[in-house]
DNA sequence: AACCTCAGTTTAATCGATTAAACAGCCGCG
DNA sequence: CGCGGCTGTTTAATCGATTAAACTGAGGTT
């Protein structure tokens, strides 16, 4: 069955196609009489017509697409929450977004740029599955906006997680628990992680504000992973009593899962004996630990959401530097007092 | 700076828009001479030409775009993967991938598969973030391809994964270990879950083959979540010593995640005294569990790649009934023998 | 010389919409 | 009665490609 054209709704109608498509697209709607106009609807519903979007795109030069160009977006669990979040605001605004994945390949990023440049998109969005700095592909248009990444150089709309606060927020609560002795359960910096940094830095902050000495013994540091956070918590653990840390810090929720272990191999109760904190908020593992992890939250859904706004046109940007989304701390059960040995 | 036209390569060239478009297309390239040829790719190069898609499918009647309407995909860690399958398959061909998120909302539905058809996408994927049967929302055209979901009725292409054989491959891992007392640490029955009932099955089925009696009290129940699957195991590590299982089939990992927990509390190590394997091999998960946890892997990516497959006409499905991907075994470390006292 | 063939290229229609400009009636007015 | 102005609608150009059909000129045949 051949698609209707809007010809197809003028003839029925009996009237022309500049007819048909000013009633339709209320464009000089007052110009038309209301009977003609009625009878053009009738004809679009009873034909059952849709508007052809390729020609439509082809005359006003819209396609009401945005690109969204990702290395490996697919692939990690946060991400999801980054395109839903553009999705949202592209639906609200009567967008479609057209979804690339380039693997982080130099070549493929140039043909998707190409593909999508073609293809006439409305907008552009560049991101990143986590937060890193990034050399901008050359091809990519002056108003495309980066999301979860900052260009290493040059001025472009960009988000990424205001890590630096999360990590305040972090320790502040472990803080305000009545802690002094607050370890870093870090990635380490081989991996040269700018998330690892900037939490480090709030960290550090945040104990300098409370009049606590900074222990470089309380910065430790390994693989982001489960394992490596058991690794790093259980030598903190081993730590002569008085240099014991009383709360971790864990630079992601993988590490606070192994940091777990590691207390619980030592007969050790979370918060009871060891307040934990972690990072990312990390879906199906941060709620299901025993007890819930008390953890900030990366802003994936709302950089998302902000990225397409700022790509639409409906928020202005400061090219100059990075948007700081701000990571909100979910308290759930893992931080308590320090135990009373250690209490203020 | 206006985009780059074909009329502009064709006057730098010193030819006509049908040769520049014959030249670089490649059509009917015998007849035109290769000074021709030259001259005009030479002039495509300099002027930095790029074909409008939009002026190119209006013509050809062909989008080389291909839709994907999904409930929520992006929220879920998994989905990643199959949009990753797909999306690989689409690149491989040319063909771009539009993504839409319609949350199971029916409105929302039926606006994305108008918006889609509008756009004139070359073909349509309907994706489920998890194993489902779905009845087929209306106006879905006759050759759209269902992944991760079932129709409830009528013919469609689709694809699943085999749960069955899945369960099984589950079960007779913990058989040929030596296990005999399997418990099945299923997700309650209100929840209606496809996977639920399939895994059972194949739990039952291997049973048989190895001519154990199905123990009811084995089959426990819960929330599928980590602290359903906590609670589950508690229950039955309580059962008297002779009825107690020595193994356990969790539904998913999450729950596996709660029965590691359930043994340490009782003081009982995994896989030395209970052998435990999971379902989904959930990122970040699984693998980081202490021990890594064996489990079984849901083939998303390979289900995406299958449906787009298919929908892009690459591969042939037999429309009247899904096609079933298998499920591989991850092997890890959660499983054993038996604990000494029950051994063979 | 008239005619045919064929290689190489151009002309022009087309895809399905949008929209500026033109047009046809009708009314009122001097 | 003729003309300007209004209203409601149509005509036709346009967006940027693809492609069937037409054309051009050189070379070969009779």
């Amino acid at each position: 069955m051949a698609r209707v054209r809007m010809s197809d709704v003028a003839a029925r109608a009996g009237v022309s196609t500049a007819t048909v498509s000013m009633v339709l697209n209320g464009v000089n709607a007052t110009r038309i009489s209301s009977q003609t106009q009625q009878r053009v609807r009738e004809a679009a519903e009873e034909v059952g017509y849709k508007p052809n979007s390729v020609a439509r795109s082809l005359r006003t030069q819209q396609t009401r697409m945005v690109g969204l160009i990702s290395d490996t977006i697919a692939s990690t669990p946060f991400a999801g929450r980054m395109l839903a979040g553009a999705n949202d605001v592209a639906r609200e605004q009567g967008h479609l977004v057209i979804l690339v994945d380039t693997e982080h390949d130099a070549a493929a990023e140039r043909r998707a740029l190409h593909a999508l440049s073609g293809q006439q998109v409305d907008a552009m969005i560049y991101a990143c599955m986590w937060h890193q700095v990034v050399e901008v592909p050359e091809g990519l248009p002056e108003d495309a906006v980066l999301l979860d990444c900052a260009p290493v150089a040059g001025d472009r709309a960009a988000v990424v997680p205001d890590e630096r606060a999360g990590g305040m927020a972090a320790v502040r609560e472990l803080v305000t628990a009545g802690h002094r002795r607050i370890a870093f359960v870090d990635a380490e910096e081989r991996f040269d992680l700018v998330a690892s940094r900037l939490r480090y830095e709030g960290y550090l902050r945040v104990l300098a504000d409370a009049g606590i000495e900074p222990d470089p013994a309380l910065h430790a540091r390994a693989e982001p992973v489960a394992g490596g956070g058991r690794e790093a918590a259980r030598r903190l653990l081993e730590l002569p009593a008085a240099r014991r840390p009383t709360a971790m810090f864990c630079f992601n929720d993988r590490m606070a899962m192994g940091a777990y272990a590691a207390a619980h191999r030592r007969g050790l109760s979370v918060p009871g004996d060891l307040s934990i904190v972690g990072y990312d908020d990390q879906q199906l593992v941060a709620a299901e630990l025993d007890p819930p992890l008390t953890t900030i939250a990366l802003p994936h859904y709302e950089m998302g959401r902000w990225a397409m706004e700022v790509a639409l046109g409906l928020r202005q940007a400061d090219p100059a530097e990075p948007h700081l989304m701000p990571c909100p701390v979910i308290r759930r059960a893992s931080v308590g007092p320090p135990p009373a040995a250690f209490g203020g």
